[in-house]
DNA sequence: CAGTGGTCTAGACCACACT
DNA sequence: GTGTGGTCTAGACCACTGC
């Protein structure tokens, strides 16, 4: 493995990058490149907040200055964060914290499209928050969450309609400590993407998110509240979504009217 | 855009070349990076059959002499071709063109996992095949496969059973004329992925599939085959597969009980 | 104009696989 | 040992953005 050059005017790092860089050169049973270990520290000035999603990071050259590297390693340590979408690299102007409060990206994580229409080209969701309160985690709630049965979480149910149409049903469940505060009314008041509401009001981003999908029928409170009729068949979403590294923060169980949308997979 | 050197000694690529590099340098409208340009060629190497699924493909070093550009160049095209799956690299061994007749990837386009089971933990599925037969295009298929109404296609239904337990219904409408010769006798007796055999015996290889995802209800003939209860909610799973580029080759419409198994999508 | 990311090159060296 | 892909460097130049 190789090693970091010691970086002694930076001691916010230095601590970290002897954490990465420990082993000698040859032989090693874990090697390491170096574009890696940078691509780790600068995963943790990330995940620690020193910059702020939608921030331009430092440029390519002044962080390759700031960990001894060359440009060139900084820029594959980069490219890989940027493939991951962590990051976002705009030419001429900088690379900047990916961020879930952009346009482009509205509903990163929501699969469902109107059938055979352009997507989004019905106009803004209706959000209606049925419910948002404090509730100990069951069983497989606080295993899904990594907490302990009984911990406390918030938990709210909301419905999206698209066209005036009630298409998806939404339990939602959030570990209680980070997201301290977090009321109905705020849920209901913020205009946007639930995940930019987390990130600039409780500093959580979510970075990736794993979905099981069944096919269920509907229950007499999901046909109430879908308005349709008891036993239509509906997608079942479990969607799990974790943040920086692999640390699980919501866990989503969300039913889809699937008569004029669909979930849209492509595979490559 | 940069223009590639000529390559008088590659006949087969001189034209290529010439027609992918025309404009001047500076002030185009359309620049493409040279990369982009050997990408190019690589792909037409693929797609014309220059290089067989599960072949290696020249080194990087050869393949730099060959379009007369620097290795690192030729590097940057197959990274790209390795991310989108088309190529694999293996240090030390070389580069090969990636196939689905591998155990790792034996079914890279299906998505439906065993609940809360590792992938794969219950044995090779059981394939059985109920009909193959020639037929028209229908107005629907004909669109899904870029064909014309009427236009002659292979029709086939096949289950899916693992354990024991049939779970997988799927119908499949495949282009007549690339899949001459296919009979529900070859289909039955093959041991593998369908795509592995498209690949050995019709070099035919699918590389990209969209699926669009609904739940329905299980009518009778569905429920006679997977032997369910009229009704069961089943996730319909409408999958278009994409050849080298975007020609579609294969329209697949699965019907998939999910109360053993679910759909898995992970995203980031 | 200066600053940013994007491309291309050439060379050195390392890790891995096979012989 | 030889050949492959993988890493790292240094420098040159190009394209895009905004002052």
């Amino acid at each position: 493995m190789q090693s970091l050059p010691e970086i002694s005017e930076e001691p916010e790092l230095t601590q970290e990058a002897e954490a990465v860089s420990v082993a000698p050169l040859s032989n090693t049973p874990a090697f390491s490149p170096l574009y890696q270990q940078i691509k780790g520290l600068i995963l943790g000035s990330l995940r620690s907040g020193e910059w702020k999603p939608g921030e331009a990071i430092p440029s390519e050259i002044e962080l390759a200055a700031r960990f001894r590297v060359s440009q060139g390693t900084v820029r594959k340590a980069i490219d890989e964060l940027a493939a991951e979408n962590l990051l976002l690299r705009r030419q001429g102007k900088g690379t900047f914290v990916a961020t879930h409060a952009e346009q482009q990206v509205q509903f990163r994580f929501l699969k469902l499209v109107p059938n055979s229409g352009a997507r989004g080209s019905e106009g803004p969701a209706q959000r209606d928050i049925m419910d948002c309160r404090r509730a100990r985690a069951s069983n497989d709630v606080a295993k899904a969450l990594a907490l302990r049965t009984g911990d406390t979480v918030l938990q709210a149910r909301r419905v999206l309609s698209f066209g005036g149409i009630p298409v998806i049903l939404e339990d939602i469940w959030l570990p209680a400590n980070p997201f301290k505060g977090l009321t109905a009314e705020r849920l209901a008041s913020y205009k946007g993407p639930m995940y930019a509401l987390f990130e600039t009001e409780f500093n959580v981003r979510m970075v990736r998110a794993e979905e099981k999908i069944r096919a269920i029928a509907a229950t007499e409170s999901h046909a109430a509240l879908l308005k349709v009729t008891l036993g239509t068949p509906l997608l079942s979403v479990e969607r799990i979504a974790y943040t920086y590294q692999s640390e699980p923060m919501e866990l989503r169980r969300g039913y889809y009217r699937t008569d004029t949308h669909h979930y849209q997979n492509d595979m490559s």
